[in-house]
DNA sequence: ATGACTACGCCACGTAGA
């Protein structure tokens, strides 16, 4: 089973690249977010038409997240436990009815936090309290169980082209990668860590600046896994290629194959 | 370097992204 992991930018504008996506890399389940788009106004016939289950938590203007399926989805959950006056869409999970085992699957799109010091980085931090809250109460479960998205988080020195030009920013401050790091080490596995220690592994580039061309990047995009779905993890991967194409969105998709 | 892209929305230029 391939999951996968894409902030397209804009369902709107980006469509047509996510169905030749769809069709190349055929993910049985994917994880969508920055749709940019209220639920009634998502294109969900042409992506059904490809044969998914669609799951969609949108909003006007900014963030939301999907989930796509082959398999049935069951047990769909929207918005993050843990404050009744989060008003924005940045969680969508549910349970993905396979030939085996179900598997959880959790599609997130952490919040930007800048300019940090100030609101916005307080809300991201308070943000990443209450997915340690869900992540402790899945692995208290021991079931197969990933949360994957925009974590909006470099994660390590390595993880950046220039840490020095990250040093300030909401991504890289030490309480964003800290707490980061406290999600992890409550016993999840970051899956492209454990395929690869390679340095330059990135899922995210500026538009500006030439940043793709320069492979100026940063590694934002991941996908953590509980024991029992890390047991399963066969292959991790980017579709670095997808920056290349007309009108790409400034992340490529982050997938992992499971048994 | 007062620069720099892109998407969105009360459709014009401000906000947000990262």
């Amino acid at each position: 089973m391939k999951i996968a992991s894409f902030n397209i930018n804009g369902i709107k504008a980006r469509l047509p690249a996510l169905l030749a996506w769809l069709e190349e890399e055929r993910p049985d389940v994917a994880v969508l977010q920055e749709l940019k788009s209220l639920d009634e106004n998502f294109p969900a016939e042409p992506i059904q038409d490809l044969g998914y289950n669609l799951e969609t938590h949108g909003q006007k203007s900014f963030n939301g997240v999907a989930i796509l399926s082959r398999f049935p989805l069951e047990d769909v959950r929207r918005g993050l436990p843990g404050d009744d006056d989060d008003e924005q869409s940045r969680w969508i999970e549910a349970l993905v009815m396979g030939d085996g085992e179900p598997l959880r699957v959790c599609g997130l799109y952490l919040p930007n936090g800048n300019p940090a010091p100030g609101p916005k980085f307080d809300y991201k931090l308070a943000w990443m309290e209450r997915l340690k809250a869900r992540a402790e109460a899945l692995l208290a479960a021991e079931e197969p169980a990933i949360l994957a998205g925009d974590y909006n988080v470099i994660p390590q020195a390595e993880d950046c082209h220039d840490p020095k030009a990250w040093q300030d920013d909401a991504l890289f401050l030490p309480e964003s990668r800290a707490a980061f790091h406290r999600l992890v080490n409550l016993g999840l596995t970051d899956a492209l860590r454990s395929v690869t220690d390679a340095p330059g592994t990135y899922t995210f580039w500026d538009y500006q600046g030439s940043a793709w061309p320069r492979n100026k990047g940063i590694r934002i995009d991941h996908v953590l896994m509980t024991p029992q779905a890390a047991d399963r993890l066969e292959d991790c991967g980017i579709d670095t290629h997808l920056r290349d194409r007309e009108k790409p969105s400034d992340h490529v998709p982050i997938w992992v194959e499971m048994r």
